[in-house]
DNA sequence: TGTACATCAGTGAACGCGCGTTCACTGATGTAC
DNA sequence: TGTACATCAGTGAACGCGCGTTCACTGATGTAC
């Protein structure tokens, strides 16, 4: 019986320490994560680490794309589930929202992590697919002739709304409430539906 | 020519601390601030902190406070000058998000320290004074009868949205812009005008 | 006004901690002949 | 199929760092007589 005095993972290791990283950072209430911690959780030397990631902002970053995979995939599953228009706008925020509540360390951590770092192209962001997604949520509730301008603030109306409620409540500000999270989800929809022009369409 | 040997603050460095703390954390980009690091700022030992704070953690709430205070002074100016009402509330609104992009690190200790540590009554917020404005603004705004749903819901409709965008914008989300800003600030109005009722208030 | 003394507000050295990263290494794998 | 060898994926020791906090201390202040 030969005893492997050397953690082999037959390329493997990258996998899994994006796991351990998920696995660890997940349900944590900050967005620490060292690297030691994760080599640990792994089973493997610290160092080892080097061998997959040039340094720790790379293996923070792919925490980043998987956990904005995962949301992506929730958010897109939740709009097809409810038909698209908006209920589909609806229920992507609704599962950005409980995203974001079900993993609190992760969630921080993407919207932390500079998208780039100093490794990446500035203009690859982790989150460019819950991005496209809002931004077909839009389309598909504002009427054929809304100005860009008007896709530009009702997205960023969604966006900062479900950010900032999701922020508060892991930062023990607010209460999470299904209530209150059902009602903040159709703000900007009511808002799109009423057509009004921006002040600075109608020239204020 | 008597030269101290210790640096005497008659019972003045606390607020010197505080100063330094604030002076050092406002610009920054995180919320990060050592205690040796603000002891090397006013030129005093570390251990000199001691004296006046029980902790690390003591002393960043003091500058929660100082910083919440700062914001509920602006906004409350901003409002005042703007004459209340729907103005006002928009007013305050700009005052918040500008506050925190003209404060990066400071705005989010203010966000990220649980309003209470383990050293304090968890009820107490820093964060009151600007919460207590905003209730008011919202209050200027609703109609007489509205329900204390409505209430909650406008107003975190309001908080959500500007702490959302601002932290959107210090992260580098989105691009400061202040055609978004004033944009964004009215939502909340113009919903609270419309005098629609909440779907729980329909039975939906 | 001068002096003795309690109290208070600083000091520097030290502790123990965990971190990211480097280094020279060793053992495992796979390939060419 | 067996062997020599290049390559690759791990290892443990060590570096230097800055941190929060403790400790026993010393020098400055203010007060009672």
């Amino acid at each position: 019986m030969t005893q492997a005095k050397q953690n082999y993972h037959h390329g493997g290791l990258r996998p899994a320490l994006i796991a351990a990283g998920l696995d660890l950072i997940k349900n944590r209430a900050a967005d620490d994560l060292s690297l030691r911690e994760v080599a640990r959780h792994v089973g493997v030397s610290a160092t080892a680490i080097y061998r997959h990631f040039p340094d720790k902002q790379a293996l923070l970053f792919a925490l980043c794309e998987a956990g904005a995979a995962d949301m992506a995939a929730l958010q897109q599953a939740a709009v097809d589930k409810a038909g698209g228009g908006e209920p589909g706008f609806q229920a992507a925020g609704r599962a950005y929202i409980y995203f974001a509540l079900a993993n609190p360390g992760l969630y921080r951590l993407m919207m932390a992590t500079k998208a780039s770092a100093d490794h990446y192209d500035a203009n690859a962001s982790a989150m460019e697919g819950p991005m496209r997604i809002l931004r077909g949520c839009v389309a598909s509730v504002l009427p054929g002739n809304a100005s860009p301008l008007q896709h530009k603030v009702t997205g960023l109306h969604a966006w900062s709304m479900v950010h900032g409620i999701s922020m508060l409540m892991l930062d023990g500000l607010v209460a999470p409430d299904g209530e209150v999270i059902d009602a903040l989800v159709q703000m900007p929809i009511e808002r799109s539906l009423r057509g009004t022009k921006f002040p600075q369409d109608e020239g204020l």
